[in-house]
DNA sequence: GTCTATACATCGATAGAC
DNA sequence: GTCTATCGATGTATAGAC
């Protein structure tokens, strides 16, 4: 009877295979309604259609099952960046890639993402040792290398690569703010590319 | 014996002045700490100096006291983009004033607002009714109007005053997103004046 | 592995005296 | 207005049977 929460990202499961990954969803859920600290593991278990053993069996805790929902979201969304940087085109397209790489995954795995989302800015006394840093330093380092290329071959003008990467992750903020909040007049990937096209051309008149 | 909930903007307090207030700057350092949720009335008071009935005379309840808190950092946020806006100069000025006033706002009443941000994100469902999409449209509404003006003028591109509003905003959310994790290479004053420069002037190399 | 039943703490909020 | 004392509900987690 090992404990089977030293490793979340396993998906296999000894007998039933469905009920952790039963739990991961419906905590997704319950977690993105009601906020991590106000659900309770009695929603999480009914929803799931399993009992409290079963979810302390897999995750040890409740803190856990919030750790194994972000870091599934957090490989998914590192393993999506790189892909989107690597494929070609000019730095502009490849960048583009990469931030609609992230709009599309956000989009599609809405639950978990504003969990994730959630998190990172909630409480860092109570937060598990979940190491979202290391997330942001793949996706602004990915950007910075791409624009320095970019720099290098002349595409772009001579500026701090880290700045410009900067000017670019604001766009990424802007989008994942928006999808987060559910807003109503979010954009979608043709006013992401519009904005994002706006900070390579620039606001300023050229004379 | 009147509530006093009722307009928790009202700064006078009938006995001791200083109670209502204390309790406010208590909540907002527990709550940024441990979060909303998880923070409880019992440490709130305690480390207001006061007892529990005090904080239900005053607030009504747990959440009432949270909404205090959001709505004099709201009141306080629109009214520094306002004087921001109107002071005078070029577009460029006037938009850098209003991201340097709240880069500064946040960084001075950084307790209330990283308590805003993170009730902004968190939970719809648990969430007190408090319009955050009105503050939204304030400030965005704000850049619009001052892009607006620029476009007009020929100070910048004839672009959407929308679409520019968003560049503009993704670098406010670049701002508080880091001034609200704390991180230790976060943008200062200087730092957020040059990715704004780079989204003015843009990325792309004019041929 | 998964169940029932429960231990045990802590929570938000209030009653009632002063 | 502010106190002490407490209520009732709910929380996470586990013991022990199977």
């Amino acid at each position: 009877m090992e404990p089977r929460h030293t490793d979340p990202l396993d998906s296999a499961a000894p007998h039933d295979p469905s009920a952790r990954q039963r739990l991961l969803q419906a905590a997704a859920e319950i977690f993105d309604r009601k906020g991590y600290a106000s659900a309770s593991v009695r929603e999480v278990v009914e929803h799931a259609g399993v009992t409290k053993p079963v979810l302390y069996y897999y995750f040890g805790s409740k803190q856990g099952l919030l750790l194994a929902i972000l870091e599934t979201g957090a490989r998914d969304l590192a393993l999506a960046v790189a892909a989107a940087g690597a494929r070609a085109g000019t730095i502009r397209e490849r960048v583009g890639n990469v931030c609609m790489a992230v709009h599309t995954l956000i989009r599609a795995r809405s639950s978990e993402m504003r969990v994730s989302h959630a998190t990172y800015f909630t409480a860092a006394e109570l937060l598990p040792t979940f190491d979202f840093h290391q997330l942001d330093r793949t996706i602004v380092g990915e950007l910075e290398r791409l624009l320095r290329q970019g720099i290098e071959s002349g595409e772009l003008r001579p500026v701090s690569s880290t700045d410009a990467a900067l000017a670019i992750l604001g766009v990424l903020l802007l989008t994942i703010d928006q999808e987060v909040l559910r807003r109503d007049d979010r954009l979608d990937e043709a006013g992401l590319q519009r904005v994002l096209d706006l900070v390579f051309d620039g606001l300023r008149r050229t004379p």
